[in-house]
DNA sequence: GTGAAAGCGCTAACAT
DNA sequence: ATGTTAGCGCTTTCAC
């Protein structure tokens, strides 16, 4: 079935009237006497006509297309957020160009700058680190962009988050109520904002606070990635520490899995409490404690928010942080009584 | 900073030559004189000029973005085949447009010609179900789509994948060896064609094969969902099943938890085969037992052939079916010994 | 309420 | 090797 494409000309031949009358009916502009709206309706179901939205965004410049950044694409933790990302773009008929940051071939700036050729009428950013050039990028370009899921270094780009500063300190408490001496910390990576200006100076102040001691090398990097940290488990082990709380659940799960088949009894020898409440928390056997996000609402306020900037062009500098809820979720990797 | 937009005018003014000396030098034409093309890419660089791919889009009537489409974001399963993709993708310098199915909002229908209305290249689609409406859709673009880690009712997409039925055999085989009487089956959902048509039968055959009787009864439909996975365990265990071959990851490790919940030993008491051979396998204790899918490489696979298509213009009528290897991978749901 | 016409920023013949 | 000139399919004033 070779076709020549029908056009919005096409149309308004075959109807007729005018392209400019089709555009109107498309758009659904009031404007047009509802006999001639039926009769190029009709056409356009006759013709089977569908708009070219490449050539609607040049004319109009915009695209009804949003840039998403996740740091990788199989992390569920961002994989959540994302998928709160998609529902709220599909109810406002946003599309989302989705590129994962760990792609072998392209550098962060390099994949903006693609989105940004596209001509996204915004970006949702997920990511841990942002580059000076990434910012010059944002900063040179007239579209909103918000972080999603982290803090990045400044605090000049608005962000959908939770305190993660507070959820550190919640799981630091509720762990030294237990009596622990020695608690230690293990984040993805502890240059990251999110880490180097949040959790860490929060595990430390939490444990100060509680009178302990606070050391740089009970803090562990384990990349986010589950056999790193699954091979980290003997070091934390050796470091004394006896209750850790991790700031990603696949890490979590990671220590957890290495523990038991050292033959370490959790939460009896071991208290560990994960930072995310994915579903992977579940899985596991114990079920991890976690700090729980809501993650799905996240992603859903994010764009909801964005999509909001995008057409009242809000937020220039207005400082736009919304900071949600997160709570402990007690599961099987802390002891129940105190 | 206020910024007008730059454009190819903007250089070829600036740089005292005409647009298409321009153009020709963003798109790397060899026709351009070296002091010329040092002047212009001099004048790009000093204005920051960056081309407008929605403008280039309209005129080449490419757009060098694919749309992707995913049952569900969150699926570990597919996510490694969309990291795939994405890579793939990166290299050659596609962007790719990543639509959920599962959106409250949106039919896929729906989702599919808003990927076709923004002059998509080539369409990826990960989903186990095409309907007619879809098809048609397909049938009537002019754009290549294929099908990538699963297969849809007819044979007239070209698709990557792994041959189900034969990984179904192996993994019922394998357990058969095992002297297991009752040997069951879960599956995502029964009626859609990797399942109906593959996997199923498949089972059946293998079954009858091994002088076991097939009994409708004995196979499940858990919905791909952890949770209602693990609700059927006890189900199954009525049924006097003691040995199963799911066909998802997590759902095997919802039976496998509930299992364990039960007091049933695995692989003891119970055998379990998992068929994606995810990183959730390597999460649960004991360990899945996996069908292995080349996860990453079916995604990649399927963007370097989509690649071809797109630029080649290949495949109308050819069929393409790329079938790869699949692996069965003992851990720790089955025995070792025979 | 409807039409005419001028772009949006670029590519792609076709000239030269 | 470079310039000229049409479009690509649509939106959007501005008239009528």
């Amino acid at each position: 079935m070779k076709k020549q494409p029908v056009t919005i000309y096409t149309v308004a031949h075959e109807a007729n009237v005018s392209m400019a009358t089709v555009s109107r009916v498309v758009n659904g502009n009031t404007n047009v006497k509802p006999e001639t709206r039926d009769k190029v309706l009709e056409v356009i179901k006759r013709l089977n006509y569908r708009p070219n939205a490449v050539a609607r965004g040049l004319a109009s410049k915009k695209t009804t297309t949003v840039g998403v950044v996740i740091p990788q694409i199989t992390d569920g933790y961002f994989a959540e957020l994302a998928a709160g990302i998609d529902d709220v773009a599909a109810i406002y008929k946003y599309d989302m160009i989705l590129t994962s940051l760990d792609t072998v071939e392209q550098q962060p700036v390099q994949v903006i700058q693609s989105m940004l050729a596209k001509q996204v009428d915004g970006i949702i950013f997920m990511g841990h680190d942002l580059s000076d050039d990434l910012k010059k990028e944002f900063d040179n370009s007239a579209i909103p962009v918000l972080v999603s899921g982290s803090v990045v270094d400044d605090d000049s780009l608005p962000s959908v988050r939770i305190d993660y500063r507070q959820a550190t300190k919640d799981s630091v408490n509720f762990l030294a109520q237990h009596g622990h001496q020695k608690i230690g910390l293990l984040v993805g990576y502890d240059q990251t904002p999110i880490n180097a200006q949040n959790r860490i100076p929060a595990y430390q102040e939490a444990l100060e606070a509680q009178g302990l001691v606070f050391d740089p090398a009970n803090v562990f990097v384990g990349h986010d990635n589950y056999q790193e940290s699954y091979q980290l488990a003997q070091q934390i082990l050796d470091q004394g520490i006896t209750a850790l709380f991790v700031s990603d659940d696949l890490m979590a799960a990671g220590v957890l899995n290495a523990l038991t088949d050292l033959g370490k009894k959790v939460p009896d020898d071991f208290e560990i409490i994960a930072g995310n409440g994915t579903a992977t928390a579940q899985l596991t056997r114990p079920m991890l404690t976690t700090i729980s996000q809501p993650m799905y609402d996240l992603g859903a306020v994010s764009m909801r928010l964005l999509t909001k900037m995008m057409t009242e062009g809000a937020g220039e500098d207005e400082e736009l942080n919304v900071v949600m809820n997160h709570e402990l979720v007690e599961r099987q990797t802390t002891r129940a009584d105190q």
